[in-house]
This record gives structure tokens, sequence and C-alpha cells, in this order.
DNA sequence: TATATATCTGAATGATCCTTCAGTTAGGAA
DNA sequence: TTCCTAACTGAAGGATCATTCAGATATATA
């Protein structure tokens, strides 16, 4: 899997190196300046000049990590994306041979836990995700999130799944969908976040046991 | 509740009386172009210009029925949540003392009827969603998908809910979050629309069973 | 210290876009 | 048919933006 914040650049002038950051952690402050313009300003407020001013660099340097606006934009919905496949990963690995009911549990958790540690990535995120073109979107980090998803579900030690791609699937799109829904109404205020956790269990639990064949 | 394709205008110059079409149904004409214009070029090159040719008229004519971009934008989002939520009103007055199973299916029937029937519409939505400032964002018609949904709760004849308001938040979220990764993954194949039914019932299903008081 | 080289800078370019409004057109009243 | 008025038109104003590149700067090496 390639690095998220290194996304293949497309310049005239390419470079043959990797830009050896001089003042710095660059790529990393780009991507949370990115995320700060999107929280203040909103999408269609979000310039590279205004990214570059709020992560301390000018708009020149910013191009020497990203070859355009939307690779920045790309790269941070993709790195948002790896953190949830890593995290489902670790729960593949913690999870062997236990009953569905923990698997349901684990999964759940490790998806809230991941959106609820960053509130203003998450947020921002959704504001970005429609915008970019999901055809161009690579389609492996999807894969790898489903997959993550499939090899937990064959942990279980009480139950089996004749779909396990839709289950995964369906799954991991209305866990999504719970999570939107909730950070959309965290202005309501921020004992929305607590209400999310317990939902998501409660919804995953429910789901792969009436998909499960016990 | 206000027409969805009469938004305020906050012209500098303000109208007294709407506009009284003289080319036929321009409103509805400008709606159906935007939601071609955002499929056929995305997001970003989705502009006044564009959506007025396509609708056959000038740019002139679109700042006659909207105020400005945004308001469009806002009013075609409006003018769908507004389908689903006629939809789930007319499934509670069908409903009325049916087995929760039942009102379960029902529900995701509804929502899922709306989706499918317009299938550019719902990606073309899709697309925007992030983009229109959330706050801006009316939140009556959220108030009023939950609340159809807590009325069709209620009609069960052999259960009941402690947290109805909650249930139908997280039901709608997550109904809406299927939603968006069957549109999503369209492109591999009609064929997951159907999945995306049988899904959602299942998943409906399961959920209000798991949330109910028996 | 002097030189070479890679990184950083930000003004300038060229393009796109939203919005307005003076002028044109069409439907209806008289 | 003529006149009135409301709807329609689209060129132009004013603003914003993505991207480039020639020059400035900092680090490493000799």
């Amino acid at each position: 899997m390639k690095d998220a914040s290194q996304v293949v650049p497309q310049r005239l002038k390419p470079r043959k190196t990797p830009v050896q950051s001089r003042s710095g952690v660059t790529v990393e402050a780009i991507h949370e300046a990115a995320i700060q313009v999107l929280l203040s300003e909103g999408l269609s407020r979000l310039t590279t000049t205004r990214v570059a001013e709020r992560g301390g660099v000018s708009v020149g340097t910013l191009y020497q990590y990203f070859p355009n606006k939307e690779a920045l934009l790309f790269a941070i919905l993709l790195r948002h994306f790896e953190e949830v496949a890593e995290a489902l990963e670790r729960v593949d690995i913690a999870t062997n041979g236990r009953p569905l009911e923990e698997l349901a549990e684990s999964i759940a958790d490790a998806y809230v836990s991941v959106k609820v540690a960053r509130p203003d990535a998450t947020i921002a995120l959704y504001r970005v995700a429609g915008a970019i073109d999901q055809f161009k979107m690579s389609p492996d980090i999807h894969v790898r999130l489903v997959n993550a998803v499939i090899r937990v579900l064959t942990n279980a030690s009480d139950a089996s799944f004749t779909e396990p791609r839709k289950v995964s699937f369906t799954l991991l799109s209305a866990l999504a969908g719970v999570s939107r829904g909730s950070f959309a109404n965290l202005a309501s205020g921020p004992e929305i976040l607590e209400g999310f956790r317990e939902e998501a269990r409660l919804l995953s639990r429910a789901y792969l046991r009436a998909a499960a064949q016990i």
C-alpha cells in the first residue's frame, strides 16, 4: 500500500526525488491545515493559498508536495480511510475464536474509536467526500476495509456467513451512516458521541446476528 | 412547510411577486438541469451558466428563480428530502396496529423506493450534500423525517420504545449509509440495487427488534 | 569560508465563475 | 392593432482561484 501522503506527482516538470523537507514535517502540516480550513471556511473556500498560509508555508511549497489541489484532498481522505482500515485489521488479530456478539462490538468500537479520536478530521472529511470524483478514488482502500471485516467475521466461533462480502459491505455502510449522522448533529451537544458508540454497537450486534447462519 | 422550489429570495432588488413563468415549468427544468450537470460534470464544474444552458434558459432567468447558486443547490436537496419524508408519512398512515416486523420492512421499503426511483438524482445529491453548509441547512426537514419514523414506531402492536427519537435517528442514519454505499457501487452493476433493498429490510428488522421493548 | 544544490517564496498569469442590468421580447388588455 | 408590463436575455463587471517559475534562502560539502 502506497504512502497516503505521497500522491504520485504528475507535474509538468517532475522531480526525480521526493522533496526532502527543510521546514519540518511539512506534509503532515499541510494535511492538518487543510482540515482546519475545511472546518472554518468550508469546501468552497478551501483554496491552495489559504491552506498553505494556515500550514505556515507558501503556495509554492504546497505544490512541491502535492501536484494539485485535488491530490491534496484525495490524500487526506485516503489517510483517514487507512486509519479505519488499520483499526479493523487490529480487530481481526485480537478476536480469533470469539463469539459473534463480541466480534460485532469490536468492529463497532474500532470504527467509532477512529472517528471519535479526531472529530475535527471526521467532520472535515465528510465535507470533501462528495466532491472528490469517486471513480478516480482508488477502490483499493474500500476493498481493504471490506476484507478486514470479512476476516473478522470468519473468526466467529458460533456463526458463519454465506455472503460475507455483502454482510461486510452493509455493516460498514450502516456504520458510516450512523457516524455521519452523529457528527452532523454534534452541534446539539457532545453527548451525541456517547450515543454514537452505543448505537453503533447495538446496530452491529443486531445486524450481524440477523445476517448470520448460526 | 415551505415549497422546496421557492427559496426565499434575498436579492438586492427583491421582486414583489414570484415570477410567473412564460416558458413552461422553469423551476422544475432548472432542478433537472442541475442534476444532469452534477452527474455529467461533477460539483466543481457545476456553474450557473452551465445549468441554465442545460435547462434551456439564460443565466438571467435562472437568477429570477433562485437568488444565488447556493439556493439552487439547497432547493434540490430539500426537494429530495421532502420526497423521502412524504414516503415515510405515507407509511405511518398505512401501518397502524401492525407488528414491528412489518413496520420495519415498510420503513425500509419506503426509503429504498424513493432513492431507487430516481437513481440519477440520488447520486447527484450525494455529490452536493457535503458542500452545502449543514448549519444553514434547515433542521426542519431532518426533524420531519425523524418524527415520521417515530410515528410509525408507535404503531407497533407488539413492541414499544423507550427512546423512540434515538432509535428513529439511528435507523434513518443507517439506511442513509447503506443507500450511499450502494449507489457509490452502482458502477459495478445494477443488481446492486436489488441487494440494497434486501439489506435495508434486513437491517431495519434486525435493529428495530434489538432496540425495542417487546 | 566559499560553492553547489535543493528547498522555499509569492507575485504574476490566465482562466473561470457568480452576479447584475440595460435592452429585447412576448402575452394580454384596451 | 397598439400599448403596457412582466419575463427573458447574455455581455460585461468584479472577484476569486489554481498553478507556475524566476529569484531568494538555507544546508551540506569541500
